[in-house]
RNA sequence: GGGCUCGUAGCCUAGUCAGGAUAGGGCACCGGCCUCCUAAGCCGGCGGUCGAGGGUUCAAAUCCCUCCGGGUCCGCCA
């Protein structure tokens, strides 16, 4: 069953252009002046409701009610858009049974693909960049989960990405784990995060009791920038080394980096940089080198050059976004909001050197009851503290529920549902929201959270296991409520693609994933498929055929594993 | 002290950028539903001065101002 549509695949923004088009249309005929459409969508009233009435009231002096008669009597329909109603002043659309239809053949013939929106491009997006001095903690997997969701989205939409972790290794930090590990021994048993992290918690415990030793510290990062070649290699197989920790965690959160960007590499290009921001006039020297932000209400100085000549954090960030913005057409940050500061000085000098500033996606942090975490005082809950609590949970469920299954499979869906519970948790709040961590809530599958997605899935896939669908159906058969409802919420989805990349925003993916499966799992409840009638059958077995696709693409685009049993 | 930000039922949270029809969920609590495709589910109930006070507007959780409370930033640190 090929899908006959010349406008693309995505129904709902298909649905919204046919609106606009015959809205248009209607206000010519009215003779009322063209405005501000106003669209909305506000369900139980209608697929899409206009309030332009509103916007017209003042203008033409008319009761909005009025005005949202004379426009709906001019209102003309289509393939997509079955009719349109004043309800007072509101002015509502439906879509047609055709939408309905070409929905699910949309659904069927895309597959995988199905979200795609028209966006092309390349876009570099950086996220986690966590120091390499220890293990992720909790409020790092924040920023993993989030720059890893939005780059699954960013794909799904269309575009080709590139998520890339900017290694810090020639900080202050990495200098202490340096001195570390030459100064105390390393525990070989431990994961190398973890064992990195031992180093840097007492390297700093010693270093606060005998300051001295501070000056060793400050030799071996001057040692480091004057290029020399044995502290260079100290510090890149300390950096190595705690980094493979920290890839296998992420590798197990399903965040991955298609590449590592070392801060380092950036030293060669920082007096380029500096010498253009000179030629523009905006960079002074008394000593060291400062730029003046004040005309974008920025009231101190940026260093970009300490009087001693070496380079400061601020300028190989400016360099390696520099270096970016050369290589796509949209450049991302996450950052935790901690970095707002620093992300704006960072833009502004950007501006100056007349390229663009990266979109930045902040998020604030994630603290623990008694505190905030800090990985030099050692007080941090590890993501593979969690991982492994949470998957150990999980697999008290499924031994619960599912007593028959192997051993292999409880692990699998033990792990499966574990992590998707961890990722959705951090996903379904907004960035701008502080979270506090705490076990309880961490263990406690809530109903819908990771899990009930899943299960959602899981459900679809031991229906269509038990038998073929052969991809002859009649899609005017479904005229259920409930199966009204999922098709709806299926014709969404590029729709929802196209809001999180726009956006930039995951918590709207993780609502509607949970309407979604909420609409399966009423579907599920309300309308039998494998005993109905031979065509309702068929027709239901279509509609479960998309529903999976759709969670599974949503899933996906979450990083949860789709699960087929559960 | 200044900047940024958050404050929605006992607890957690969506909606705020682009103001509009009964403020969506979840946890907890109460009551139903497994001779029926996995009950990690479905249905119903209880629970709200949208931090407080002003203002703008035909219309404010949403915009503006003040205040209160929490977070965070204000290094020639990274």
């Amino acid at each position: 069953m090929r899908s006959t549509s010349t406008d693309g695949d995505a129904m709902f923004l298909t649905f919204r252009e046919h609106v606009k088009k015959l809205l248009t249309e209607a206000l010519g005929q009215c003779e009322y002046p063209s405005s501000d459409l106003a669209l909305t969508v506000k369900p139980g009233y209608a697929d899409l409701t206009s309030l332009i009435a509103f916007k017209l009231a003042p203008v033409l002096k008319l009761a909005p009610q009025e005005i949202a008669r004379n426009v709906t009597q001019h209102l003309g329909s289509d393939e997509l858009v079955a009719r349109a109603e004043a309800s007072g002043p509101y002015v509502n659309f439906f879509v047609s049974d055709d939408y309905l239809r070409r929905t699910l053949s949309a659904v069927l013939e895309e597959d995988q693909n199905y979200g795609r929106v028209d966006a092309e491009g390349v876009v570099i997006l950086e996220h986690t960049s966590a120091n390499p001095n220890g293990p992720l903690h909790i409020g790092h997997v924040r920023n993993s989960v989030i720059g890893d969701t939005l780059a699954r989205c960013l794909r799904q939409a269309g575009y080709r990405v590139e998520t890339q972790y900017y290694v810090n290794n020639m900080g202050r930090q990495i200098a202490l784990v340096v001195w570390g590990i030459m100064n105390f021994e390393l525990n070989g048993q431990r994961k190398s995060d973890h064992a990195t992290a031992d180093i840097y918690v007492k390297a700093n415990a010693d270093v606060e009791v005998h300051p001295t030793k501070l000056g060793e510290i400050r030799q071996l990062m001057q040692r480091f920038e004057s290029g020399d070649r044995d502290v260079a290699c100290l510090f890149k197989d300390a950096v190595e080394f705690c980094l493979r920790g920290i890839n296998q965690t992420l590798k197990s959160l399903h965040v991955s980096h298609d590449r590592y960007v070392w801060e380092s590499e950036f030293l060669d290009d920082i007096d380029g940089i500096i010498d253009e921001l000179k030629s523009h006039g905006v960079a002074e020297s008394d000593g060291s080198t400062h730029v003046d932000l004040s005309s974008f209400g920025i009231g101190k100085d940026l260093v970009v050059r300490r009087s001693d000549g070496t380079s400061v954090y601020a300028t190989r960030d400016i360099a390696y976004h520099v270096w970016k913005a050369g290589r796509c057409n949209r450049m991302i940050d996450v950052l935790g909001a901690d970095h707002k500061l620093n992300a704006l000085q960072v833009g502004k000098v950007l501006e100056l050197l007349s390229i663009n500033a990266p979109e930045v996606v902040f998020f604030e942090f994630v603290s623990l009851p008694e505190g905030s975490m800090s990985t030099r005082r050692g007080h941090f809950v590890s993501a593979d503290e969690v991982l492994e609590k949470v998957t150990e949970k999980a697999y008290d469920e499924v031994d619960k529920r599912r007593p028959t299954l192997s051993e292999q499979e409880k692990r699998a869906i033990a792990q499966a549902v574990g992590i998707g519970a961890t990722r959705y948790d951090l996903l379904k709040v907004s960035t701008d929201k502080p979270m506090v961590f705490d076990w309880t809530e961490a263990l406690d599958f809530e109903r819908q959270g990771g899990p009930f997605l899943q299960y959602a899935h899981a459900r679809a896939s031991n229906i269509l296991k038990k038998t073929t669908f052969d991809y002859q159906y009649e899609p005017e058969l479904l005229t259920d409520e409930y199966e009204i409802k999922l098709i709806k919420l299926c014709a969404q989805f590029p729709a929802v693609i196209e809001d999180v990349t726009v956006n930039l925003s995951v918590s709207v993916l993780a609502s509607y994933a949970r309407e979604l499966a909420e609409a399966f799992n009423q579907f599920y409840r309300f309308m039998p498929v494998l005993s109905a009638e031979p065509e309702m059958r068929s027709a239901r077995l279509a509609l479960v055929t998309c529903a999976r696709v759709v969670l599974r693409n949503v899933l996906n685009c979450l990083g949860i594993e789709p699960v087929d049993s559960m």
